[in-house]
DNA sequence: CAGTGGTCTAGACCACTGC
DNA sequence: CAGTGGTCTAGACCACTGT
């Protein structure tokens, strides 16, 4: 493990036993240089990392303070971690409603860069949260990259499968969020009525080396999911 | 400005002008070394900071690379700068409904750290898009901070005014997004039924010292927006 | 003005990719 | 194995905050 890597896990460490909370301040530049023995540089390299993922801020002249911790029970968009960290303190459960190999549409080539020669792998699942209908999940992997997928690993976590047995690290990700009226069909799956409100996520999760390798559409219950987005800015960038 | 600020700028320039997309390879860490005739360190700040904005990733052993671009039409929920800068290419114009000086709600003062006894400004807005309504806007701004405001910053640009006027560094906000059915009043100001689809974005924005400064509380017309996130790994902190 | 964070450098050395 | 990105250092100097 690289050092600015253990000391930002440190700093979230001493965040999470000492439970911090908005504004408490965090021990000076200087005060963890001495304490982690590195150059200041890489200090500033952790800390700069806590910023970016929004769990602390650095105020010249001031101090390096906490960041308000996310509330429970949000789906932080900008993780990736499936939501079984991202929602742990919950009871998740999945039920696979098809799982198999297709050619790609045309939207699906688009997303995954691939052609319609290039198989996927579709699988369909229904989520539940402590037993109650959570969403909807309708998933792309490439098959270049994904290269087996079974029924058992999709009731259990996919994500877990991904980055433990495949080995694969997710870099990054774009989500697209819109909301419309349910129909018929969807309205079923969620136990609501068609016309209600439907939460629909397309995210597209990319690997290290660009390359995309799962596009999936989620459609949500409105009543059991919100979400929460931070953001930070980069005025000085636009001018 | 700053050197790694300039070369960021820079880059998003090249991209602009070159029309660079995804996937697309800009010049090497040396090649821009000696473009910009500063240190290696320098620009990977700068690299740093555009990829933590999702303008570009950098492969190891490989280059660095663009990110795809933010579709047009979408909001961009990680970006503070307002409605007018976001949906640029659109015509956006506000109606003032009320603007007056209140005492804080008690989520309010949770919200913006203050006590009862400080005063708040409340505005409440309908924002249209290319002459259509597109969402009814309540904000409170800490009165100690926003120390004046009028109708006619109101009606034209908030955003501009803090940044411009006011000289306000906005440096970070907090956004919680929930979908539920329309009561009656807030149908009629979107000109939709009761019990359509809502969605209820609550944001807080803070400056750069940390302090919270306003909060808002925004129903968007679910027809009218659709919502872009992107988001980065931190996988390696977690473990 | 003391304390604290931010920028920048020059250079050594490491790690990964792709031919 | 050449090219390219990443980590880390030691130190100089700058900029802001709060007392």
């Amino acid at each position: 493990m690289l050092k600015y890597e253990y000391i930002a896990k440190e700093i979230m460490n001493l965040i999470e036993d000492k439970d911090l909370r908005q504004g408490d301040k965090l021990p000076s530049l200087d005060e963890l240089v001495s304490q982690f023995e590195v150059s200041k540089n890489t200090v500033i390299k952790a800390l700069d990392e806590l910023q970016s993922h929004g769990l602390i801020y650095q105020v010249r002249g001031s101090g390096i303070f906490v960041r308000g911790r996310r509330q429970k029970g949000y789906i932080n968009m900008m993780e990736i971690q499936g939501f079984n960290s991202m929602l742990r303190e919950f009871d998740l459960t999945s039920k696979v409603l098809e799982l198999k190999e297709v050619i790609p549409s045309e939207t699906v080539q688009a997303h995954l860069q691939i052609d319609a020669d290039q198989p996927v792998y579709y699988l369909k699942r229904l989520r539940y949260i402590e037993g109650r209908i959570f969403c909807i999940e309708e998933s792309y992997f490439d098959k270049n990259i994904v290269m087996y997928l079974n029924e058992q690993i999709a009731e259990e976590s996919v994500f877990n499968y991904l980055t433990n047995n495949l080995k694969l690290q997710i870099s990054f990700l774009d989500h697209y969020l819109r909301v419309g009226k349910l129909n018929q069909q969807n309205a079923a799956y969620l136990e609501l009525q068609e016309g209600d409100p439907g939460i629909q996520v397309e995210s597209i999760f990319y690997l290290a080396n660009g390359v995309p390798f799962d596009y999936s559409k989620i459609i949500y219950h409105y009543e059991e999911s919100q979400f929460f987005i931070q953001g930070n800015s980069y005025y000085n960038l636009m001018n």
